[in-house]
DNA sequence: CATAAAAAGCAACAATGTTGCAAAATAGAT
DNA sequence: ATCTATTTTGCAACATTGTTGCTTTTTATG
């Protein structure tokens, strides 16, 4: 695990810190998706509220992880499978919000369908968000 | 224009009020999808922040706009065109997400697609964004 | 016009996000 | 191992966004 952070880090030539290990270790250890509170939660250390946004910002930039919109005013980051680089994600998964547990999970199997747009539109990307109950909850 | 507004709030049982007319006339008189903000800077009279807020949402729950999901903390809201009601939304078309001008659009035609899940989650709704670059500035 | 019910406004507050700058930590070279 | 340039953090101050309870105002209706 603490091989993992480290090789992340390196492979994107980000110096090795406190809250870059910690918030990766977070994310390694954890199913489903984080939100910046929920990171500030789940950190027993406190990281300043600013480290936190800058360090989810540049782990974003990396492509180390990748954000899912929502419709509840609070982005969840997730991290990249694929091997996403600086300034290019190429993940193109579907992503599913519980409406029970609220946790959001990467689909990574499911991939974002073909869609066709009106003429005039360049498409540069898509996402797809599915609600519902997931696998625990409905168990 | 009038007659439509005083006709969806009768039709939904809402009573008149400015804060719901104005609001309503921009959403009919707009193009785009409007974020909270959007709505508090183009209203020219100024309503209270907390009253844009409740209209917002009683204009969701009535099935009169609905939400668009975004990753960058500023849920947009738009007219609902298909019948949606109390509590039951059920327009399945596409959002647009402009990287230039930054508007969102309802692509009313552009159906969401079926899909997949792996065994065990149960789907109860799917949102599809596309971000990419809009007619009106790709010209 | 009177009245009950609904909505708006206000105040106070909580949560979230941003910026500039000084202090601390890190990587890399001696 | 120590020094040093560079990067990152923490802090402070602030801006924006969102929430709640309560009072006043507005609306619908007889
Ligand atoms: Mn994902
Ligand atoms: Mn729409
Ligand atoms: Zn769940
Ligand atoms: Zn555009």
């Amino acid at each position: 695990m603490k091989e993992d952070i480290t090789n992340i880090l390196k492979r994107n030539s980000l110096s090795l810190t406190a809250s870059r290990e910690k918030i990766l270790q977070l994310f390694l250890s954890n199913d489903g998706a984080l939100s910046h509170g929920d990171i500030e939660k789940k950190a027993g250390e406190r990281f300043d509220r600013v480290t936190v946004y800058r360090t989810l910002q540049t782990f974003t930039e990396k492509g180390i992880i990748h954000t899912i919109p929502t419709a509840d005013n609070a982005v969840r980051y997730a991290l990249c499978k694929d091997n996403c680089s600086e300034g290019h994600h190429h993940d193109h998964h579907v992503h599913f919000i519980c409406q029970q547990c609220k946790q959001t999970f990467c689909l990574d199997d499911v991939v974002t369908p073909d869609i066709k747009l009106p003429r005039g539109y360049a498409l540069s990307h898509i996402e797809v968000v599915a609600e519902g109950v997931c696998r625990q909850c409905k168990r």
